[in-house]
DNA sequence: CCCCTCCTTTGAACGCGTTCAACTTGGTGG
DNA sequence: CCACCAAGTTGAACGCGTTCAAAGGAGGGG
């Protein structure tokens, strides 16, 4: 259940393994793809996998560690989309609006069963949840992402502040992720239009922590969110 | 599954049907806190409350129903824990402070199976979604529950800003709720401090919006929360 | 060539959420 | 008093996620 024990990680160990695992694997999405994730049985990702149900559960541990390959997929997908946009855009608003547009492309595609995704994500115990252990490779990823669109941007901005932007940018795109999950407007045009009425109010709030005034309340909130990492 | 249309409501129609209502939704909290969401099974609910299975399915549309009953609940709790602490709080930062906190100390006895309430409100279809239309009145009552703390106040802000404060608050809380369900630290001391971190700090941003450049952005950032209710 | 060990694979069996066709009950109009 | 109808109630049956004891291989010592 909910222990607090290292999960047993059913990683393959030879050549042989490695490829049953990878069919399940590709089986799971292919369908998943097809009819969603609850109309998609273990059975039917073993039976095209070409193994038995019990092998399917040698590889994965439940039908939810199967969604973990999204993950990691849609965040392959998201950085290369978002190099493209990096490569052209260096004012900090541009960059920002491209990596967050590029991510809204990236994960169309799975939007319609996201739903499930997100349900399983925001189990606290789960291996999925995005800020499980389990999840850090993808989670330091995408603040490492963030981190490219500060420091290529043309920001002048306290260090205190500069040095806590990829993380908190990191939080607010999971913001998005959130609104967007609840989105079902076609092409997913509501979320595109918080992201570009959003980018130029953070940019601009952004900024104002050089005014006096605010930049003690920014120093603030940096520190509230150094003392809750731990 | 995830249809648009409304749902049915199994809701009684007579006195009759009200009383085992009742009888299943008390013994489904009773076995809940007993053993947790995973380990109760409807037919246990079913057994305790002295009905059939199937009886109880017809009352509550599925196990997450069961839910709902602690989220009205909890509502209902913290609205009386708040009251007590608005009564003697004349600041916006202690009251805010208060309900806050009355929060955390209604909901901690739940506190060990939130993370499966959690995980059925994520999902976006779902009628215990706080953004759902089921939830409405249990939301609506949350932001009510700010307005207060906000009314009583001494706080001086733009009518703009303060119009969608309490709507902002409850999404702050809704943050709050977040932190709560993924800490597990010994009666949510690290909540607890969040919570007093944060306010100080929520009280200094309130606050900030009557500096002519930080005014702007608020009256923006409204302007985006508005734009995004639709 | 045999046996031992460890990884891998199997499918039957289990538990539980959910559905449903049939039955009971209680009240109402004739 | 009866027939009728809707509300309420029942438990068997179904589907699916998950578990597990047992069986297959594959390599390596003896």
């Amino acid at each position: 259940m909910a222990t607090l024990t290292t999960v047993t990680v059913p990683v393959p160990r030879s050549d042989k393994g490695e490829a049953t695992r990878a069919a399940i694997a590709t089986a799971a999405q292919a369908l998943f793809l097809e009819r969603g994730y609850d109309k998609t049985t273990m059975r039917a990702v073993a039976e095209r996998a070409g193994v038995s149900l019990g092998n399917a559960y040698y590889y994965f541990g439940s039908k939810e560690h199967l969604i973990q390959a999204f993950y990691d997929r849609i965040q392959v997908e998201h950085t290369a989309a978002a190099e493209a946009a990096l490569a052209h855009e260096t004012t900090f608003a541009g960059r920002l609006r491209g990596t967050l547009t590029a991510w809204v492309d990236v994960a169309e595609p799975y939007h319609h069963f996201a739903g499930k995704f997100f349900k399983v994500a925001a189990e606290p115990a789960s291996p999925l949840s995005p800020f499980s252990p389990e999840s850090a490779p993808a989670r330091e990823a995408s603040v490492a992402l963030m981190a490219r669109v500060v420091d290529g941007a043309d920001l002048k901005v306290p260090a205190t502040v500069r040095g806590e932007l990829p993380e908190l940018l990191w939080l607010a795109q999971m913001g998005v992720v959130l609104f967007w999950v609840h989105d079902s407007s076609e092409g997913r045009r509501r979320t595109r239009q918080l992201v570009d009425r959003a980018v130029p109010l953070v940019d601009r709030l952004v900024r104002l922590t050089r005014l006096p005034g605010v930049r003690g309340a920014a120093d603030d909130i940096v520190a509230l969110v150094r003392s809750l990492r731990a």
